[in-house]
RNA sequence: GCGAGAGUGGCGGAACGGUAGACGCGCCGGCCUUAGGAGCCGGUGCCCGCAAGGGCGUGGGGGUUCGACUCCCCCCUCUCGCACCA
């Protein structure tokens, strides 16, 4: 190779500045600021909208990795849409209400607030580092008075129309700490803070009444089909947990009193040996008397108590109780044994269970412990019948079903429907659908949260507070280390109020919401979110929603995802909305992993963003994380290189200012690789493949370069590049917009480039000739070659030649202008 | 156990059923340099061969096809969710 191209860069390089991203990236980002570039336009903007939401940030720290990822996806997105001539609504704000806060508080001696606006201001000045194209006129923070008045008046929204509720419920107790903990704060039975072994407690608690909305939750999930990742939704399917089957009535035969139980096999109903209670049924200490049994079973209620909801393991014995009692099987009178045993759950179903140990596992295990009769009423197909006494599990399939009166000789699953129908018509049970969804436990007995909008009246109970009394603020001086109950609790001056309805001496509320009802409807309140009057516009929430393109973790599959689309459902109900779905599509970007392993804090492999980025620049940062693999895939942070993405920018610097120098015509080569790569580019961004993008433009950097080393003019590919640049690394690409290529207006206003499908295509093609599908030559030929000739080429082949000799030619597959393959014999 | 997804060079990763490994990291060589951890040019799946060329290659085994990383069946491994859901 030619040593002067090298020496000839090398004399350029030595005139040109070298990229250096400390000394363009702050200078951009306050005349961005000053523009008020990423603003989104008004109701006259004629362009049409889209709505790009990230999920938006917690403020336990500063930004890391995992955020650097999240965000440059959908900042990446916002300005590509920008580019398409999108008006664009890409807002920030931050979910600032949480017990982190409280707990570092705790640790640090300082409020909660400091600590969490604190946090706030640090990641908004890394934001801005970074490069994101917000609209910081629309940030919200759900900790502010102005922001939770509304959530507030979401609770009262939902009181309203009975869809918020208080009942009695188990919760996780740490007695140290003597608070209520999340499940999620319940680390192998233990308190996360702590350690203490954490137990049960029995609490009223304010719950979402999410469980109304579980079919439709399910059947609007339809249209998400492929605009959501598929596992999200699968998920949500099962965490929804719909089973189809029926309720059946039996009946103590000592009482008389009805207990219906909840089947998804009423086949097998004459195969009833025993009935189980769960140990928190209601009815199960008066069925003890009867048998006399009540120590025995308190024994086990108390041992339940101390027992963390989380921790399974008790449930797994296969324990039980006799009460003494029996159940009357209503298919065939049968009386059978009725038993109390932790296998049962209250929370499923109707808390209590038939017990068929021939074709339920569970229900062998404990006949099998408690010396039960196994029978069996479903064999299958063709077999010869199953001895109980040898079986050493049940059979849950699907058979034929035998020793089963009317119904001998029925096969499922029709079977299941010809029993339902027959036990509705007996009058003995009826079609039903259980869901394992449980209402949505919201209160919590914490300071840093929204206080729940209720006053406790002596006479009225449960009062609403008036709508223009809110917010209900947050008292600031408030001794919020755990006691108990709520640290509001504690304030006197908050907890006394007069009952709304009547005036009489009343309590006020004193736990606060859940912060997932916080960020159920956060995106509603970007779109107005300075209005004082109401929690949302909705002729700006006509004008937005729904979202076109969500962008977060995965994470947030379940919990967030199915709060907020329950809470658009409810707000459509309430008439307020016109749409009942929040979310068009998804997008879940990959975690950011260190070394194999996830990052936090106290593994002590928490990458910092500031570091890397002081270290590298945004840009850098930006281009290696999108680089390094799909969005949707976990990136490791340890095995990218950011030092490869800093050459290839620094390749893109010199070779654009380069170019910059250049005019003229590009060469016929060049201009067809620019179109060609303009269209692979952009077939790419639609796809939200950045990395195979990135992969493209730097050819194409490589292109500009072959070009200036040989003297040609590259001006115009030049421009391109920093064109698809521009939403990748904004910074550098608006320095050489503007700098080096002598712009005026901000290549962020620019058009997105198009390009001309004839120069795209590809005017030479490589022909792949194969002799019984190996490839034997590779023949550069012109895309529209003809068939004939592409054979004839093939055949013309030397290396063809050798391989067919002494073969004959059974078939020729000809796919001009790819492939043309000879099948011997 | 159930459900979902994934297995491709030393590494991150590319490949409408049609050139496997684009692009990058790393490594090797060259150029330029007083020097270079800068830049530029080239090479780089494994094996045989000076080369031309050939053989083998996408977790394993079958199948469909002229042709399979891609589609179908069975198996193995890993990751993630859910997990006594009656």
């Amino acid at each position: 190779m030619d040593a002067s191209p090298a020496s000839e860069s090398r004399s350029e390089m030595e005139r040109m500045v070298p990229y250096d991203p400390d000394q363009i990236e702050p200078k951009w980002q306050e005349r961005w600021e000053a523009e008020g570039r990423y603003r989104a336009g008004g109701p006259e903007d004629p362009r049409p909208k889209f709505y790009a939401l990230d999920m938006f940030s917690y403020p336990s720290g500063d930004l890391h990795m995992g955020h650097a990822e999240a965000f440059a996806i959908g900042d990446v997105l916002a300005r590509y849409r920008w580019m398409q001539g999108y008006n664009v609504l890409h807002p920030i704000g931050w979910d600032s209400f949480g017990l982190p806060a409280e707990n570092a508080a705790i640790k640090r001696g300082i409020h909660p607030r400091e600590w969490t606006y604190a946090n706030i201001e640090q990641q908004a000045a890394s934001f801005r580092q970074y490069g994101m194209s917000f609209d910081w006129t629309r940030r919200l923070h759900t900790s502010d008075p102005e922001y939770y008045r509304w959530t507030q008046w979401l609770f009262l929204k939902l009181f309203e129309m009975g869809l918020a509720y208080r009942k009695n419920a188990p919760t996780n107790w740490c007695p140290t700490d003597a608070t209520v903990l999340a499940n999620e704060q319940v680390i192998n039975g233990l308190c996360e803070r702590c350690d203490t072994p954490v137990v049960r407690k029995d609490l009223t608690q304010w719950f979402f009444k999410i469980t109304d909305y579980a079919e439709r939750l399910l059947d609007d999930m339809a249209p998400l089909e492929g605009a959501w990742p598929e596992r999200v939704l699968t998920m949500q399917r099962n965490w929804i947990g719909r089973s189809e089957g029926s309720e059946v009535t039996f009946e103590i035969a000592e009482t008389g009193e009805a207990m219906t139980v909840f089947t998804t096999r009423p086949d097998t109903l004459w195969g009833v040996t025993f009935f189980v209670l769960a140990p928190e049924h209601p009815q199960v200490l008066a069925l003890a008397s009867i048998g006399g049994v009540q120590d025995e079973v308190q024994t086990i209620l108390d041992r339940l108590q101390a027992t963390p909801l989380t921790n399974r393991e008790q449930a797994e014995s296969r324990e039980g109780v006799r009460l003494g009692v029996h159940a009357v099987n209503p298919v065939n009178g049968e009386k059978v044994p009725v038993f109390v045993a932790p296998y049962v759950l209250m929370e499923y179903g109707t808390g209590a269970v038939m017990g068929v140990p021939g074709h339920d596992q569970r229900d062998f295990e404990f006949a099998r412990a408690q010396g039960l009769e196994v029978r069996v009423v479903i064999e299958p197909e063709g077999s010869e019948g199953v001895d109980p006494a040898t079986m050493t599990e049940a059979f849950p399939h699907q058979g034929v079903m035998v020793r089963s009166g009317p119904f001998d000789g029925v096969e499922s699953p029709a079977s299941i429907q010809a029993v339902i129908e027959w036990l509705e018509a007996e009058g003995k049970g009826r079609r039903a659908i259980s869901y394992r969804l449980r209402d949505w436990l919201i209160s919590r007995q914490r300071y840093w949260g929204a206080p729940i909008p209720i006053i406790h009246c002596p006479e009225h109970g449960e009062v609403a507070v008036p709508e223009e009394d809110l917010p209900v603020k947050l008292p600031h001086n408030v001794d919020f280390s755990p006691q108990g109950a709520s640290p509001l609790a504690t304030v006197e001056e908050f907890v006394q109020a007069s009952c709304p309805m009547c005036g009489a001496d009343a309590r006020r509320e004193t736990d606060t919401m859940d912060t997932f009802v916080d960020s159920s409807w956060y995106f509603l309140r970007y779109l107005s979110p300075d209005d004082g009057t109401r929690a949302f516009d909705p002729v700006e929430v006509e004008r937005w929603m729904p979202v076109d393109q969500y962008t977060g973790g995965v994470e947030h599959a379940i919990l967030h995802l199915l709060y907020s689309r329950f809470v658009t459902k409810a707000l459509y109900d309430a008439g307020m909305l016109s749409f009942t779905e929040p979310f068009l599509r998804l997008q879940n970007q990959g975690q950011v992993i260190m070394q194999g392993a996830a990052m936090s804090k106290s593994r002590g492999n928490l990458v910092e963003f500031a570091e890397e980025r002081a270290k590298y620049g945004a840009d850098v940062v930006r281009v290696t994380m999108l680089f390094a693999s799909p969005p949707e895939d976990d990136v490791d942070w340890a095995t990218v290189s950011a030092e490869g993405t800093r050459s290839w920018l620094g390749r893109v610097w010199r070779a654009v200012h380069q170019a910059a120098e250049t005019s003229g015509e590009l060469s016929e080569d060049l201009r067809r690789f620019t179109h060609r790569t303009i269209s692979r580019v952009t077939e790419d961004f639609d796809r939200f493949k950045y990395n195979t993008a990135i992969a493209r433009l730097m050819e194409l950097t490589t292109e500009i370069r072959h070009a200036l080393d040989a003297g040609g003019p590259a001006r115009e590919a030049a421009e391109k590049l920093v064109l698809m640049l521009a939403p990748l690394a904004p910074f550098l690409a608006e320095e050489l917009w503007r700098e080096a290529l002598g712009n005026e207006e901000s290549v962020h206003v620019q058009s997105w480039p198009e390009f001309d499908e004839g120069l795209a295509a590809q005017q030479r093609v490589n022909l792949i000739v194969q002799v019984d599908g190996k490839v034997r030559d590779r023949i550069e030929v012109s895309p529209d070659i003809a068939e004939d000739d592409a054979v004839a080429l093939a055949t013309a082949s030397e290396n063809v030649q050798r391989h067919l000799e002494g073969r004959e030619i059974v078939r020729v597959i000809a796919r001009p202008p790819k492939l043309v393959n000879f099948v011997t014999r």
